[in-house]
DNA sequence: ATAGGGTCTCTAGTAACTAGAGGTTCAAGA
DNA sequence: TCTTGAACCTCTAGTTACTAGAGACCCTAT
């Protein structure tokens, strides 16, 4: 049985942000000692473990409570785990395109003025009032 | 001259936004009719359609603040909006950096158990929980 | 026994909005 | 000119996933 606080050095993940998941009820309701304070085990910390992973990829509170249900309730979990996976997945592609394109475009305004000379007119400011100069849609 | 809705139907950004932006100071306080409803002009289409895109780009309010602000007092603006611009487009890179990373754990995670047979073990849930199935460290 | 670091709860703050309540104004049609 | 209803006003509170702080209590080592 170890306190928060080295459940927190373990796992990476602040204390209050510990309490807070407890809070959501991502983790059950800690042990305690009879003065109140919070006592973690092995399991503690694994699912800890695994709430810290998910958040890692992104995945919501809300998600990651659906996972830990499916867990608790293992009758066809492995269909519903591999959606929100899935779904998952999309986001994250969906963003790494978005990105690429401001990437473009950052990259585009940025180079405008870092020459000598042209300082009259401002080329990110420009660029950024003028939606026209950009290569496409967003 | 015309009403919010009017300014939020031409630029895309909806009338509580444009709102919270003046609150906020990103909008100068919008000219009032007599009956206290606000009344915008082309300047205030243009400064709009300017914060528009910036946040679309990913500027956080506070940088384009930064940007409005050398806008109006023009004396070397042109390197420090650069600057910002540069900042931007570092983060921007960062975040693609990143989710490349997730995406290719996810799309193993997700081929796991797609199949048929599998149903065991859900694969999803084993690779949440165990990160020593990663390729590299998040 | 006591010192000080860790822990407790609770409230409030963060970013960038969004939603709702309750009331007022504007513009178009009768 | 009057009326109606959509659009507008302000203000408060809610969203997500935390983080920070206050003031009080606990635990352990010396």
């Amino acid at each position: 049985m170890f306190s928060i606080g080295e459940l927190s050095k373990r796992t990476k993940v602040k204390v209050p942000t510990i309490r807070y998941y407890e809070d959501m009820g991502l983790l059950p309701e800690a042990e305690r000692t009879s003065g109140n304070q919070r006592r973690y085990d092995k399991a503690g910390l694994e699912r800890l473990s695994f709430i810290r992973h998910a958040r890692d990829l992104g995945f919501s509170i809300e998600a990651i409570s659906s996972l830990i249900e499916l867990q608790e309730h293992p009758d066809r979990s492995c269909e519903t785990a591999t959606d929100i996976a899935m779904s998952q997945l999309d986001d994250v592609r969906a963003k790494i395109k978005r990105l690429k394109t401001l990437e473009k475009e950052l990259s585009r305004i940025s180079k405008g003025c870092d020459g000598e000379g042209v300082s009259e007119d401002c080329y990110v400011l420009a660029s950024l009032a003028d939606h026209n100069l950009c290569d496409r849609e967003h």
